[in-house]
DNA sequence: TCCGTTTGTAACCGGTCTATAACTGACGAG
DNA sequence: CTCGTCAGTTATAGACCGGTTACAAACGGA
């Protein structure tokens, strides 16, 4: 489980990696808004810690910017008192909130409580048009077909293709997405992937009409 | 909805049951622990507001003798700067907690939050299908045949499973499901597992009916 | 304590999945 | 026309996954 922790207060975010790390998480450090939300893009790590108080951008503008991509769980960090704070925090789609100082036993039993909700709510299928995709089975169905079992890459490709289905998606944005950046050579990689995703979903992988390529942008999904 | 909210604070439980009333809950009212339980009992609420700091019978105890028999959703109400009651809380099964004082939007937030997660979480039999696991004896029957002796991992691992038959469950799920928190190599130990399970309880061990995998993504019960 | 059971660790195997490279044809710019 | 780029294809090696076997360590009740 990857952990991101942001905050500005370098002993902190020490202090808490290190008991996250204790706990048996790998945990990712950020130490201000900006370096968060590239870590976030670059690792998609399951949990966001996020101190309130951050120069540049605040926690508050981290979880926003968070939430337009993603339902990753959001614990926020407050300073005790600012009542406002906890329910702005809310607001804004952050599921806990803690306020400082803690102890470790609080911060790992609200991060595992948070985990264990999270992991509740997501996994059911997303469907678009005449495509299904079951997160929990790796599978996708195409109209009334029988699904298609896809490994754990073809599923992060159609899963963003997905999300944005009917529009080219680049081949920049995929990489990061799949892989999670990496050296910038790596068009091969998804090259391949496509490959090998056609060859399972197309009826006539030659001349796509699902996973289709945008020449010069990048691919699209099309779902009807 | 029925809520049933139990304080010793006079203004107080009347103020959250209006605000719940408003919001149009049906709010059930108890000012200590004893009538607390016979509320529940009588009502069988859908959500539990508990005050921790009750004369006689405290949130804990109220908390603790609910969660025996049901699995109903618990919110307790602490006094803010009590860490290690928040911790007490959610150790003995409590699914949320809220600080005195606490604004009536982060109350309603909450609530709401706790009956959408509760919604979702369907009630976990101990049996399904023709499957029937008994937790006092450690033991599974499948349809008519005699009952198999499990030991104390496969019973948590067929319990956890049963519970989301149907579903695939990741490995990391199961991991810390039956094991708590370890080293991510750990993936030995779980192949272990299925696999002395798998020679107790399938017909034919080397393509299972019941305990199925699903590649990349984890194992699955099949119940039928 | 002893013995049988349960649990953890390691090694091996076959199959699948992923990364990497090389080759092909299409296309557009110069 | 030729070159360079882009996308598709083919091929292959190594990593990884899941099943299996074997054995050692830890546990637990007589």
């Amino acid at each position: 489980m990857k952990i991101l922790v942001a905050d500005d207060d370098r002993d902190l975010l020490e202090l808490v990696a290190f008991m996250l790390a204790q706990d048996g998480y790998l945990a990712l450090k950020a130490g201000d808004g900006p370096s968060a939300l590239s870590i976030f893009a670059a690792e998609a790590p399951d949990l966001l810690i996020l101190d309130i108080n951050m120069p540049g951008l605040s926690g508050f503008q981290v979880c926003e910017a968070v939430r337009r991509t993603s339902r990753v769980p959001v614990m926020m960090l407050t300073v005790r008192g600012e009542e406002e704070d906890l329910v702005r925090a809310l607001e804004i789609g952050a599921d806990d909130y803690l306020n400082k100082p803690f102890s470790p036993r609080t911060l790992l039993a609200r991060v595992k409580a948070l985990l264990r909700r999270a992991r509740l709510e997501a996994a059911s299928p997303v469907s678009a048009g005449r495509l299904k995709l079951d997160l929990e089975e790796h599978t996708l169905q195409i109209g009334a077909q029988p699904a298609i079992r896809l490994t754990k890459l073809e599923l992060r490709l159609l899963q963003f293709l997905l999300a944005n289905h009917g529009h080219a998606v680049s081949s920049d944005r995929l990489l990061t997405q799949v892989w999670g950046h990496r050296g910038a050579g790596d068009r091969e990689l998804l090259k391949q992937l496509v490959h090998r995703a056609r060859q399972k979903i197309e009826r006539e992988p030659a001349n796509p009409e699902i996973l289709q390529t945008v020449p010069g942008a990048g691919y699209r999904l099309l779902v009807d």
